[in-house]
DNA sequence: CACACGCATGGGAGCGCTCCCACCAATTTG
DNA sequence: CAAATTGGTGGGAGCGCTCCCATGCGTGTG
């Protein structure tokens, strides 16, 4: 796409260092600017500019001349005359509204922001990660105000599946382009997330066709929305068996092994307790297998397990865990994608798009065949 | 420093709520300039950007009316255009060159990314983390060229100790203004960092107080400076003790747990075992720890322990582990400071700073006594 | 009372780009 | 063969700020 930019880009200061001695290079204090290369190369400002932005109007014979110059030169276009100009910064933001001690730790938020930032880097695009300095306590219109009303933003791709969180409801409100991973319960703002319900309903009916009919789950958060449709998932399969639904068969904890471990004894205490145990995370099952294993029961035998993520911790684990594998780095990718669509034409519709989920069969559901079941995609 | 400017931004859209229809919020397209605001307040540009810019020179009554313009119209100056004209643009890099998922999981430097971050928007500064994406196998002066070239960014704050990061060699050659969280051993370049010889050599003396004799050291990777100088101090200890400084009582490893259990198991089964080790990380004195128990030998009867860093692991270990106690958020902190004086001054000679360490006393090198002793700050 | 001085304010000239439009060949077309 | 088209190039007018230098005013000084 732009491959004479790269090339002066990747060229510009070995060529200048091979042109100068090596003791002065060029100090990137002293600025250089356009109309300079433009008067090197005996040509105008705008041909200089459409060189840079690989604009094809412009004679090889001239382009080549102008590159040479450029990387000789060591000359960088700046950024804030650019910005001012095209009304561009070629930034965008990522925002995960949580505490950085939270994001860093969790291996689902550290995939995403790889993907966003290769992403990213392939459209010669900034990241810039929003991080909550929650220290100083900063509320959501602050940040807002710092980072986006100053316009130094493109646009921005929150990752959070909470259902009231205020910066998602203040950038739909302002109509700043920004794409969302994992949906949002009201708003229309665009988003790409999976179909937790659906995938969730599939989970539970690999279990029923093991002839399990006492299924129990261990939920997430209440106010994430992606525990919201796990949850909905599961109750629809037992519905669709026309199964009761017994409440006692559902505890809600944090997506992490240790409460999860806890709710699963809850679960196996009760008075029939179930033979089988949808957790809504790979480290939710994970616990839940410790739990069993505690307990004395065999997995699959004496309980089946199912997760959720499709993360090494449930391939690991002993025995190895049935999941639902998300595309993480699919979903990081589709939200920047989407974004810059957003970015180009701000007044289209929101965009709404699920990536597919796979089905992980392995020993914990019964399975003792590991070959991955393929699921079909759902659009939106 | 900008009380004014942080009134403004903090009421910026709730007033602007009050005095429109909720319905009909400002869209943040719709562009407003200081030209504007000048023009609803009745005074001109000038006046109203040194409101903005917390100038003394505006009278009270125009200061508080074009405030009220600002936070009625939801006004933020342009932040493309004050960079282009200020030669500023408020924000500063982070580079921590390492893959993603090392940085992310490694507390040291979760701590650093959270006080920089902290740090830096206390001066209304926006961080930048400068994430490889390694998986485009980004080279170094591409990085350079990408984020340094355009002056997207006011400086930047390095977080490495590796002897030969080429990056850090660029941004010296260049003058980029920067700081180096961590000493490099050739560069002028200005850093931040504890003295890591002078703490190691402490706390190796500190076990030779205990009486031992035969000191091991599981160190960190040779190309680490921060492993370089905590062997220097080990073996400075050693010397200054007239002891002998056996290279079978040396072992490199990791900075992780499982390498150093490793190397622990190595040094216990020599001929003439250490009787205590001095480990360049808590988590390796953990590592230490555990080959110890698995050899049967108690710590700290059998064998003393010692570990670096400060962290909850070393005082959760059972027993609690010695440690040197690293000021990270200090690092950060200073790391902030000192690049904004380069920003400010970058002429200035480049400044060399040691933060204090403290030798956290505990049961794992013998002592029953748990109180920190002090050690003094050492002056750069 | 003329003068200098400080203080609050206004105006102009950039900052370094992009983008539109004009221009001038060298073609292609009716 | 004149007219219209195309491709390559240049020039000017911004983009929305900051910063320097005026300017006008009121107050203090010789």
């Amino acid at each position: 796409m732009t491959s004479d930019r790269d090339d002066h880009n990747l060229n510009g200061v070995q060529e200048s260092d091979a042109a100068k001695p090596a003791s002065a290079p060029r100090r990137s204090r002293e600025r250089l600017s356009l109309e300079e290369i433009a008067r090197l190369s005996g040509v105008s400002r705008s041909t200089v500019s459409r060189v840079i932005n690989d604009d094809a109007r412009v004679s090889d014979a001239v382009r080549a001349r102008v590159q040479r110059i450029i990387a000789e030169q060591n000359y960088f276009p700046n950024a804030a005359a650019r910005s001012l100009a095209s009304r561009r910064t070629g930034i965008i933001g990522l925002l995960i509204p949580r505490a950085i001690e939270w994001v860093f730790g969790d291996r689902f938020f550290q995939l995403i922001i790889k993907s966003i930032a290769t992403t990213a880097n392939r459209t010669e695009q900034q990241l810039m990660l929003l991080l909550e300095s929650s220290e100083s306590g900063e509320s959501a219109q602050r940040l807002f105000n710092r980072v986006i009303g100053g316009r130094h933003l493109d646009g921005i791709v929150v990752v959070s599946s909470e259902i009231d969180e205020p910066l998602v409801e203040l950038l739909d409100r302002y109509h700043f382009p920004s794409v969302l991973v994992g949906r949002h319960p009201t708003l229309e703002m665009s988003f790409v997330d999976v179909d937790n319900q659906h995938a969730a309903r599939l989970a539970v009916e690999h279990l029923l066709s093991h002839g399990h009919r006492r299924i129990g789950m261990i939920g997430g958060p209440d106010n994430l929305i992606a525990a919201i449709d796990r949850r909905a998932g599961y109750m629809q399969a037992l519905s669709a068996a026309r199964l009761p639904v017994d409440p006692q068969l559902y505890r809600a904890a944090g997506f992490d092994q240790l409460q999860a471990k806890q709710a699963a004894h809850e679960l196996l205490a009760i008075e029939e307790p179930p033979t089988a145990i949808f957790a809504a995370s790979d480290a939710m099952a994970v616990g839940a297998l410790e739990a069993a294993q505690e307990r004395g029961l065999r997995v699959p035998d004496d309980l089946a397990l199912f997760g959720f993520d499709g993360s090494e911790v449930a391939a690991a684990a002993n025995p190895p865990i049935s999941t639902v594998l998300q595309p993480i780095p699919g979903l990081g990718q589709e939200g920047v994608v989407m974004l810059n669509q957003r970015i180009d034409a701000p007044d289209a519709p929101p965009m709404h798009r699920f990536l597919p989920t796979e089905l992980l069969l392995r020993a914990s559901c019964g399975c003792t065949n590991a070959a991955p079941a393929n699921q079909e995609g759902v659009g939106g």
